[in-house]
DNA sequence: ATTAAATATGATCATATACGCATATAGTTG
DNA sequence: CAACTATATGCGTATATGATCATATTTAAT
């Protein structure tokens, strides 16, 4: 069993960041700094749904979210699942509601911040 | 005072995504999608540093990693402190240390599973 | 077997951005 | 003021990737 994260350094035991973790980490953002993406992501949190759905739901054409959609699933973010002439996907990593919670409590902090400073 | 983050729809009390608050939040990743950001990340975990020392524990060009760290300060993730000479950056933004931490913790989850799946 | 529906993919174009080089700016010291 | 150091920036180039259009692929229905 390895021990727990610490592939930036943050963790007890620090351990050395090799250039194909940090390229695997940068890879993780960089497929969740698209908004359509995560207008997906969105989509998704409400639980599991075929792609037409996705695309009446983001209002982007269908070769586009399909793409987007396969990005996520390669990256390990959604699973596939067909069924018939429809294909499922659902988010199949959880470390995703976390992630989202994260950054947007630091968005609104920050934005916070920034109207005080401008307040009265 | 705002409710807590919500801008993904996650929290109890979901709301709507504007186009705005998904730019702002796929600019969040974005500045995060490059392993020499990680690299300057990861070398400030230990505290604040100066550019130059910066450069030299990165392994980078000077001028580039200016660039990169001028970056991260415009997401409000680094903060700037001039002293004579030297510009200081520190990590202003703590959730930066969780999101790495969920970030890799489910890298590894996931490579430990595609391990498994070729084990034996 | 044909037709239709749902999804994926190839090709192209446009745009964003990382990098390197040279140079500019700011601050220090003589 | 001149020389030097630390940092920032303008510019050109290379590369990556998102959007669109057309078409391919898969599966179901008649």
């Amino acid at each position: 069993m390895s021990s727990p994260c610490s592939l930036l350094g943050m963790s007890k035991k620090p351990r050395v960041l090799t250039d194909e973790a940090l390229a695997l980490i940068a890879r993780r953002f960089a497929v969740l700094s698209e908004p359509m993406r995560l207008r997906l992501l969105h989509s998704l949190f409400a639980g599991e749904r075929h792609v037409n759905a996705l695309v009446e739901a983001s209002g982007g054409t269908q070769a586009n979210v399909s793409r987007h959609l396969q990005t996520l699933a390669n990256a390990g973010i959604l699973a596939r699942r067909k069924e018939g002439l429809q294909v499922f996907y659902a988010i199949a990593d959880p470390s995703i509601f976390e992630l989202c919670e994260l950054v947007c409590g630091s968005l609104e902090k920050q934005h916070t911040q920034r109207a005080g400073v401008f307040a009265r």
